[in-house]
DNA sequence: CAGTGAGCGAGCTTCCGCTTGACTT
């Protein structure tokens, strides 16, 4: 038995590594994943063993007992515990268990939680190594540590403070604000630094200037034309938009510049036409560039998001993708800095590439500046040390794009520094200065790899030659263009994906494995939602925020993040215990439990609920169905939704009484339909604008109801548009090809061409654009429509391979059809994959319902972990049917209110389609992906 | 697909960091 064991079960993290490693390490070793965690605190209820939570004790919810130590419970979750089993039954056969888990916090613990689950009865060791080449792996095997506890006690303070901030302040915004909020020490600053940003939008205030623009060209030798910008005037130079105060759109206080009005700026501009210009002043200022750091998590996500118009989630998984073919280094990391092999890779490349000049004369190595980097990792970049292109290997699609991107960043690292000249030219005419600025560059050096983008789209980029034509001073010149151009100061720009990484990062919070997932946490939890690329606040994010901000500023403090890891790491030494600073945290009387139990009996939930917001008469109210205007009238209680199309930035008095006016003067018609001599409503639903022919009627059929598209402003509907909307859908006429009807309508997903069977929607906006006119619904020829449909994608429905017979049970069809993941068993809604063991001709029937089972029973459990943000939405429809249900209970027949619960699931998920189809109207990436919905349904 | 702003009330919602499958037909 003794000699059939194997040296050593060595685990490292991820599988892509074992595999690796394994290579590396030979026969003698076997290599297994941990796949990150294996032992965690329980995630919820479900989770919670039955002993603990029959004894009802107060802290078995949080999974830290409270009144002992802080004593973590600790579970393994079931998604784990087939591998637990796998990695015992490894160790059986091992004579050594090696822990090459990462070199960090998480790495340290992880390693500690296998030692504790295993209980290994062979001797232990833990060996580290920050780079995987066969050298190091093999170094590093033959120089193992012991685990550092002192570390896994830093990383156990971690987990428990965010468990003790998250599960005890999240209750109290349940009973407080709405249910199934979450407050977190990562995701609360998120919020809170995006709902400053827009007060700050709130409260701004727009300012106008004028000044001048010229275009003007030497008026002998190059005579080119350059812009040049008006800068004095008299010597007094005129104001741009930093010299304005953001809260009142007038000049700062005490500023010494010059603010033109129209007149003033017209003025001088006919009067300069007249004068001559001659240069004053030349000015050059020779600069160096240096590349910027080879990526990390971070800066790859704010890259990939720039310049690729990728989100952080895209990013991750391409990525992973990379990662897993072995074509870049691993994607989760803080650090930038770059392993031997990789700088002698990128130095060869850079000399091959583009010779000995371009190449930096020493290696270039770079220092993390991010707050509490860990540094367990490479920089990502190409893997290996040939640093091949993304055409080189063949790549499509965003895997080159990214590649690429990761490939250039990686090899300007050690390209030599980039040369330009600055030039700065003064021209006088009159008692006026203007100037006009240059570029160029003398050495493109890195530039000609790799240039770092920007967040603002018409900013230059560096590389950009701009330069102007040779000028002395007293050169005369011609004005060639004169023009006086308004400008308006903005208010300061919301967070993208791209900046709000960046700006947790720099302050330290969140971790390369989180900064996609936050974002996703945010908008779960509707606290965010994104319009292009905007990170829009909700009114939910404003009322929790404040509630955070008023009763635990310094739990949301941006340095919160900062002094735990202070903490952390002193805990890591051994200088600290985590004890006390646990105490500190949670016990006391400054404590969160008792400062949570105190604010739960002061802090009244209407008021929570309520934000007051300065100029606006009314008050904002978060409510159930979302948020409200809400407003004293004598003993009147005036309501009215606010659209969810109306960011917190965009509220006004106006649109307050607008809305309430609206609301308060129920539907309005817009006259009697002439035929049917019913009234016309435009009215307001969850979906937006529609139009309804006459009122509800008890115990009669629905009145017709059709939306409004997207192209017609609903406040200014004419009977004549309304009463043709009715009229849909009409006939525009047959099909010059197939001969079949081709039919225009508005469906649940909006207006719609249909020609045999397929659909194609007209745009965001409800209009189609073709041979220069745009159509909507109401005016859309053949022509166009044939040219839409041109643009549909046929979906042709899927023939089966095999048909097998009917269900026993409801006697539908149980087929075999072939999809993009093999064979496949389809009954009903329901599809089973056919295990790889069996073939198509000889699966029986028999078979077909075990597994059509299985998968049914599968999803159902899964339901409850994944559509979390549609249960969410869900429950609140549901709560909001509720009333009207019971209501309307009498005027529905028995078999509506059965098919009604019958098919709960596919209304949700039409619900929720059609809502994202709504919100993510403004957004240009998702076009596509709402057309694909839209065809699904 | 369509109007709400409230309660009868069991048990539950929720955190941050590590990781990949499962799975989309």
């Amino acid at each position: 038995m003794a000699a059939k064991k194997i040296k050593a079960l060595v685990i490292v993290e991820s599988p892509a590594k074992a595999r690796k490693i394994s290579g590396y390490l030979g026969k003698d070793y076997h290599v297994m994943a941990s796949m990150g965690h294996i032992r965690d605190l329980p995630a919820n209820a479900s989770e919670i063993p039955a002993q603990i939570k029959k004894e009802k004790k107060s802290w078995a919810s949080l999974g830290v007992n409270t009144e002992e130590d802080f004593d973590p419970l600790y579970v393994i979750p079931k998604t784990k515990k087939k591998l637990v089993k796998e990695l015992k039954e490894a160790l059986k056969n091992s004579e050594q268990l090696i822990l090459a888990t990462d070199e960090d916090r998480e790495g340290e613990s992880i390693g500690w939680h296998l030692t504790e689950v295993l209980k290994p009865k062979v001797p232990v060791k833990r060996m580290v190594f920050s780079e995987i080449t066969k050298k190091a792996i093999l170094e590093a095997i033959e120089n193992p540590r012991e685990l550092d506890l002192d570390l896994v006690a830093a990383q156990e303070t971690r987990r428990v403070l965010d468990r003790l901030y998250g599960y005890t302040l999240s209750p109290l915004l349940w009973k407080k604000i709405a249910r199934g909020l979450s407050a977190g020490r990562v995701q609360s600053v998120a919020v809170r630094v995006i709902v400053l940003r827009e007060l700050e939008r709130l409260a701004f205030r727009s300012g106008t200037y004028w000044d001048l623009k010229a275009v003007l060209g030497a008026k002998t030798g190059n005579q080119t034309s350059f812009d040049s910008q008006l800068i004095t005037v008299d010597g007094k130079r005129l104001a741009t938009g930093k010299d304005f105060d953001e809260s009142t759109g007038k000049l700062k206080e005490g500023s010494k510049v010059l603010l033109l009005k129209e007149e003033e700026a017209k003025k001088i501009q006919a009067d300069l036409l007249k004068k001559d210009w001659t240069v004053t002043k030349v000015e050059k200022k020779a600069q160096k560039r240096n590349p910027s750091a080879p990526f990390t998590t971070s800066t790859l996500q704010q890259e990939a998001n720039r310049k690729l118009g990728m989100t952080a989630r895209d990013t991750m998984r391409v990525a992973q993708r990379l990662y897993e073919d072995g074509l870049i280094t691993y994607m989760r990391t803080d650090s930038v800095n770059l392993s031997g092999e990789a700088v002698t890779a990128a130095r060869k490349c850079v000399e091959g590439r583009y010779g000995k000049d371009y190449l930096h004369p020493t290696v270039r190595q770079f220092s993390s500046k991010s707050k509490n980097a860990q540094e367990a990792h490479e920089a990502i970049r190409p893997a290996g040390t040939e640093m091949k292109t993304a055409e080189e290997l063949n790549l499509t699609g965003q895997q080159n794009r990214l590649y690429s991107m990761i490939w250039k960043r990686t090899v300007a690292t050690q390209m030599a520094e980039a040369r330009l000249t600055f030039q700065s030219v003064t021209i006088t005419s009159g008692n006026c200065e203007f100037r006009s600025t240059g570029k160029h560059v003398d050495f493109p050096g890195f530039f000609r790899a790799y240039v770092e983008g920007n967040d603002d789209p018409e900013a230059a980029l560096d590389d950009q030659e701009s330069a102007l034509p040779p000028l002395n001073e007293n050169d005369q010149i011609s004005c060639k263009e004169l023009d006086a151009i308004i400008h308006e100061t903005k208010p300061p720009a919301r967070y993208t994906e791209a900046s709000i990484v960046r700006k947790l990062e720099a302050e330290g919070v969140g971790r390369p494995s989180t900064y996609a997932s936050i974002i996703g946490t945010i908008q779960d939890r509707g606290y965010v939602r994104k319009a292009g690329s905007q990170l829009i606040p909700t009114f939910t994010a404003l009322a929790v925020s404040r509630l955070l901000e008023e009763h635990f500023p310094n739990l949301v403090d941006l340095n919160f993040t900062a002094k735990m890891e202070q903490t952390l790491d002193d805990i890591a030494t051994g200088d600290a215990e985590r004890l006390p600073y646990l105490n500190k945290f949670y016990s006391g009387a400054e404590g969160i439990s008792e400062q949570v139990k105190k604010h739960e009996e002061t802090i009244d939930p209407r008021k929570a609920c309520t934000l007051n917001i300065d100029g606006i008469e009314a008050s904002v109210r978060v409510g159930r169905y979302g948020p409200y205007f809400e407003k004293k009238k004598g003993e009147e209680n005036l309501t009215a939704s606010i659209p969810d199309s109306i960011a917190p930035a965009d509220l006004s008095n106006d649109l307050a009484e607008k809305l309430i006016e609206e609301k308060q003067k129920g539907p309005q018609s817009l006259g009697m339909h002439p035929e049917e001599g019913l009234p016309v409503f435009v009215m307001n639903g969850p979906f937006g604008p529609y139009i309804q022919l006459g009122e509800v009627v008890e115990d009669g059929p629905k009145p017709k109801r059709v939306g409004i598209p997207k192209n017609y402003d609903y406040s200014e509907l004419t009977l004549n548009q309304a009463l043709s909307l009715l009229t849909l859908p009409r006939r525009i006429g047959h099909h010059p090809v197939t001969n079949k009807v081709v039919n225009a309508g508005i469906g649940r997903f909006g207006p719609y061409v249909l020609h045999d069977k397929v659909y194609k929607s007209f745009g965001k906006e409800g209009t189609f654009e073709h041979e220069g006119k745009v159509y909507d619904v109401l005016n859309v020829d053949m022509d166009t429509a044939v040219e839409m449909l041109k643009q549909a994608k046929r979906r042709s429905a899927p023939t089966p391979i095999r048909e097998i017979g009917e269900h026993p049970e409801d006697k539908e069809m149980v087929a075999i059809f072939d999809g993009r993941y093999g064979p496949y068993v389809k009954h009903g809604k329901i599809n089973a994959t056919i295990p790889k063991d069996h073939e198509v001709e000889s699966v029986t029937m028999d078979e077909a319902v075990v597994w059509l089972e299985a998968k049914a029973a599968k999803m159902g459990t899964k339901k409850t972990t994944k559509k979390k943000a549609a249960k969410k939405k869900a429950a609140k429809k549901k709560a909001a049917k509720k009333k009207t249900t019971k209501k309307a209970a009498a005027k529905k027949t028995p078999e509506k209110k059965a098919a009604k619960k019958k098919a709960p699931a596919k209304k949700k998920a039409a619900k929720k389609t059609a809502k994202k189809t709504a919100e993510k109207s403004t957004e240009k990436t998702t076009t596509k992906k709402t057309a694909e919905k839209t065809e699904k349904e």
